[in-house]
DNA sequence: TTGTAAGCGTTATCAC
DNA sequence: GTGATAACGCTTACAA
């Protein structure tokens, strides 16, 4: 910058001005400086800029991978969010760092603030941290969550109606007469459990109707097709069955047929996400839409507020049933 | 750093010495620093560390969000390849940046080398960016890439056999006798052009086979559906196909089905990725897998090689056929 | 084995 | 509007 400052006959802070657009400076000396910089590819030094402000402008993005990998993958679902994510804060300027996999407890994500590499987190799904999100709301880190959400929970979280999606699927259910319903996925993910909750509410108000559950250990198809089969093979089977992921449900239909059982005949079945192959499943794949393309957005509009010292509010996108062959 | 080197009775130098596991120091002096350091919550400003070092420790990675959002991400694919390679990066202590958007000429790619935020990078799909990649190389940066491998280019890529895949695909297709083959992919990536360049070097070798191309716009379900339907009203059907990505096989059948066409019967049908619900599918879907669980790790390990001056080759990784019922 | 001094490249402060 | 100066928090070179 000392250079450029030479060059251009002007003094660092001057260069310095031009490069942040400060209305300060006279129009002549500004264009003069970005030419001089332009012509000698001039790119300012973001660690000594980081350094000296007060802000990182850098946010750290959380992706439980843990959760979503073993095996492979399930539903692309989080990596839209991810997408919107990374457009939202590229608009503000923000870097975007991907957490590493070692950033675990309470403790490190701390330290990632105080080393002063970024200003906050985003964590996409909250997996089976809540404990840890609760103790580092409580140290006054700045972070947004998406998942389920819970305004008892003392930080800031954006998530679709996962209650309203179990009462969906309950409500088809009830329709669809079914009395031994069974849901599938890890309870210990807020979401997840959510969903389960509103299923039940709607159980309860029809007597007649049990609900089993059954826990799967990590959320890939493989584990869920393997879980299934040793369910069916000790219990009677349902005639109902709310999976976690379209992924997840469509190992499920791979399950029952394994017992010669199919839906819609022998059960109902209802998915989650909408991901694009379940409408051309056999069969097509009833399941519970979230709304998402806004999530990103809305995430960062939300910590931006918080780094801003503001206190937004959680808030629930709509979720809605979309019903076909199952 | 001033008030810890002031609490444990030393200089700054020797807490620096401390914290980078410097062999010079005293272990006493050393057991005593790193306990004041915990005591007061010390964590070093990776700021000042980078402004003061030669290299960051830190890597972009390029997704490539403009091919797989537009509508629905296609195959989880791509994000397994995020996961390996964020292991292997957090594992070497280097941070993570995910490239923004707007990162698209060699210029703005070169500036966040030149602004001292990355090192260097990792391009997670090519894309359609060899001309900029091939720019990109000529100017030096340092990066590597993950798709289509061509010795010929003058950068490092790491990618499975994409043309054995496609000579893969057309050995089934002969197998099948199938004489009128369709390809369905946009050969302006190039590993979807390679497994076009193997598929075609098998219909080379049998004169009565006629190989057409349909091109699709973009990598997603929708998009591959209709460009799919569209082109069955205009052509007479193909007896085999061979498809880009196993969401768009599953896009394929469904367009197919709209003319009464069903897999294997009326059509041969080869997918690529090997998805967890390729196999449940129906009909299942016959498909090739790539070996990617360890190209996360082989990226990081080139790109390391590179940026300390080596010259890594690039590589290819193994590709199979799995033989389904399409 | 440890300490002193200088400097990395920016921006904030205050003077002009 | 612009410039001089100091300061951000660390590491390197060199001296002890």
């Amino acid at each position: 910058m000392g250079d450029i400052a030479l060059l251009a006959n002007v003094s660092k802070p001057t260069v310095s001005r031009v490069l942040n657009n400060s209305p300060l400076v006279n129009e002549e000396t500004r264009e003069r400086v970005l030419r001089v910089a332009r012509e000698h590819g001039y790119a300012i030094n973001r660690n000594a800029q980081k350094l000296r402000q007060a802000r990182n402008d850098t946010v750290a993005v959380v992706l439980d991978f843990g959760s979503h990998r073993a095996g492979r993958i399930a539903d692309p679902f989080i990596f839209e969010l991810l997408a919107g994510v990374s457009e939202a804060l590229s608009v503000r300027n923000q870097d975007l760092l991907l957490s590493p996999p070692s950033l675990t407890d309470v403790q490190s994500h701390l330290d990632l603030i105080s080393s002063r590499v970024a200003d906050g987190f985003i964590f996409l799904g909250q997996g089976v941290r809540e404990p840890m999100l609760r103790d580092l709301a409580r140290a006054g880190a700045a972070f947004v969550v998406w998942g389920g959400v819970d305004p008892k929970e003392p930080y800031c979280s954006v998530g679709s109606d996962n209650r309203l999606g179990g009462q969906l699927a309950g409500e088809l259910f009830v329709k669809r007469q079914a009395k031994r319903w069974l849901y599938v996925g890890n309870i210990a993910h807020s979401e997840i459990r959510m969903r389960y909750d509103g299923l039940c509410e709607v159980a309860a108000t029809h007597g007649d109707v049990h609900v089993a559950h059954l826990d799967v250990e990590q959320m890939a198809y493989a584990s869920t097709y393997q879980s299934m089969v040793a369910w069916l093979q000790k219990n009677p089977p349902p005639d109902a069955v709310f999976a976690f992921s379209d992924t997840a449900a469509i190992a499920i239909v791979a399950a029952f047929r394994e017992f010669g059982l199919e839906a819609p005949t022998d059960y109902a079945l209802c998915g989650y996400n909408n991901i694009p192959p379940a409408a051309d499943f056999t069969p097509a794949l009833t399941t519970i839409e979230q709304e998402t393309h806004l999530a990103g957005a809305i995430l960062v509009e939300k910590l931006m507020q918080i780094l801003e010292g503001g206190k937004p509010k959680s808030s629930l996108l709509p979720t809605r049933l979309i019903v076909r062959q199952t």
